[in-house]
DNA sequence: GGAAGCCCTGTTAGCGTTCACACTTTGAAA
DNA sequence: TTTCAAAGTGTGAACGCTAACAGGGCTTCC
């Protein structure tokens, strides 16, 4: 009665329906787009919502429909720049799709954190999550562990049961490894990323593959862990083999690979070339300016977010999405000299 | 009766209840540590929620409460290392004090933008946002735009009538500046981020300040975008400037000027001295590696939920958090030589 | 010995939605 | 005319939790 005055109380359905003169459930159907109201009962209300800023309340709807329209988002390295574009991807086809984000982030990769983790968004009743973190570590701890919700994950080509989108880092290493074919040489070398990412594997994987079906040798090959300092002890240790051309796992070894190469006294491109991976923002201002491969990772967040929506409607796992890498060249690789 | 075997459900409440032998409400007490529990009550009672596997439902919790124990993010360039970094921050600190953090980002700074991206954390029904996005033009939106919740800003040190953290920029400036002065520098120039951000102006204002305080002319700015290209044209130009050193306001910008000026001919730091600004993880690679001022980014996410945490408990705006810089110091700074 | 207090526990009533169902009205088919 | 279906609308009961109150023991005090 006396509660029409009272504006400090957000407006709930029945206070829409008080007013527009309709049962609190009919509100509901206009909110839920359900075919069997009239257009003038539709309109009234929609009216009503828009003068008195109703907002349906998503803890009781998702009490009762047991969803909560969140998709939870398991991460790390966020610092790095494929992760953090993918998820911008993420975030703004999920909201698109009218979707909440939550983000749980893992520092490494034990059983321990990731099922605190998963906790985590299991206690806000997540929909589904898509994972962002690469490696496969992360995703045995998930078949480890039981979960409720669909999982999708957001990174490399391979990837066992779970529905995903991928870039495809295979071929993005294969047009590197192409490119400087191409170009005349024959001894090239790779500094890999750590061989527990998917994406280092598959990197490693497509520069062994390109050398081979050209009948080179595929036996030059560093391992790093991502960082531009083991990229430049790569780049010092360089004067022990006989590449004239190396591919870099990611832009920022590359970046101290270009360093410690040229401290050793040798020049880019005329003595060695090289060619990096991901087109970080600045690649094209390294000295000299680096050859690079690039993926749209904010398309990557896009698509998981719509496999995992697909899953959710369906039920059953969308077959899995393959985004294709381009080669940006610049004068980081150039020619044979012999 | 018969529902004990069904195992499908989740269990709910009542469901310890039944099994612990005591009511649903007793449940409740031990689960949020209400005081008037007996011991032994109380250990029955988490013994089955553990056999149970329980979980608490947040939805019916909230719906009650009114809270939902969820810190909104307001991000935009989420792929800047600052951002980014203190997104994790935020994230960590989040989840220790037991809530969730859902992200929402802005792509421009327009009223429209900014009102979306509330709606649609105020639709999750946020307990507070933090916001992290360090233009001026977003605060003067939030504060035309109306909202029910507290808001924090975690940027610069500045800032207006909202709790906050910051870093204290204008004082890591002021130490870039001094560095500089020190080795000799009279003649000092700045490339500046775009001024529409608070971190661009302090650094600025640091920068002036330690100039002016030195008896020295701060004439020589340049305004640049943040963006690596920017600080490459900034290099190029110099040669209408007499300044022997310059501070730039970020390092990927200065990555940039690195290789413009050298591409002029001039060398690092023989010929000018070059300090930047974040110590992002490469930065000790670029070419030479690169005098910069570091900030922990990740604890200002940390105190920034602990001022909103603070700020939720008690009502009242804590004082403002500041956070310290360090200079590092490596090989693109050195002596004034004449 | 009874009133008063405290500690612990249970009962009841919401929170704001959606779901399942029931009820009217209308129009067409029988 | 009666019957039935379909379209539109309303009613009541969940959903799983917490808040407020109510009660039953026990001690303590006059």
């Amino acid at each position: 009665m006396t509660d029409a005055l009272l504006p400090q109380r957000p407006p709930v359905m029945k206070d829409v329906a008080r007013i527009a003169g309709v049962s609190h459930q009919t509100v509901s159907r206009v909110l839920n787009g359900h075919p069997s109201v009239s257009a003038s009962v539709r309109e009234r209300v929609e009216t009503v919502i828009e003068e008195l800023g109703y907002r349906r309340n998503v803890a009781a709807r998702s009490l009762v429909t047991r969803r909560s329209r969140t998709v939870g988002v398991l991460a790390t390295e966020l610092v790095q720049y494929g992760p953090s574009r993918t998820l911008l991807g993420l975030e703004s086809a999920a909201r698109d799709a009218d979707y909440f984000v939550s983000i749980a982030t893992v520092r490494d990769v034990s059983i321990k954190s990731v099922r605190e983790a998963l906790n985590h968004l299991g206690d806000q009743s997540v929909d589904g999550i898509v994972v962002v973190v690469p490696h496969p570590g992360i995703l045995e701890a998930l078949s480890l562990i039981e979960h409720s919700f669909p999982v999708v994950t957001a990174t490399s080509a391979t990837g066992g049961p779970l529905g995903s989108a991928a870039v495809n880092q295979r071929l993005g290493a294969r047009m590197a490894v192409q490119h400087l074919i191409e170009l005349g040489h024959t001894r090239i070398g790779h500094v890999s990323g750590p061989m527990n990412w998917f994406d280092a594997v598959e990197r490693v994987e497509g520069w062994r593959e390109a050398l081979t079906e050209a009948g080179l040798q595929a036996d030059i090959l560093i391992q790093g862990d991502w960082t531009a300092e083991r990229g430049y002890e790569a780049g010092l240790s360089l004067g022990s083999s006989d590449a004239s051309a190396f591919f870099i796992a990611n832009d920022q070894m590359a970046l101290g690979f270009l360093r410690g190469v040229q401290e050793c006294g040798l020049r880019v491109p005329d003595d060695v070339s090289i060619v990096g991976y991901d087109d970080q923002p600045d690649a094209g201002f390294f000295y000299p300016p680096l050859t690079t491969v690039k993926q749209d990772f904010e398309e990557l967040g896009r698509r998981s977010i719509k496999a995992l929506l697909e899953q959710l409607d369906s039920g059953t796992i969308p077959p899995k999405q393959m985004i294709d890498p381009a080669i940006v060249v610049r004068a980081s690789s150039g020619p044979l000299r012999r």
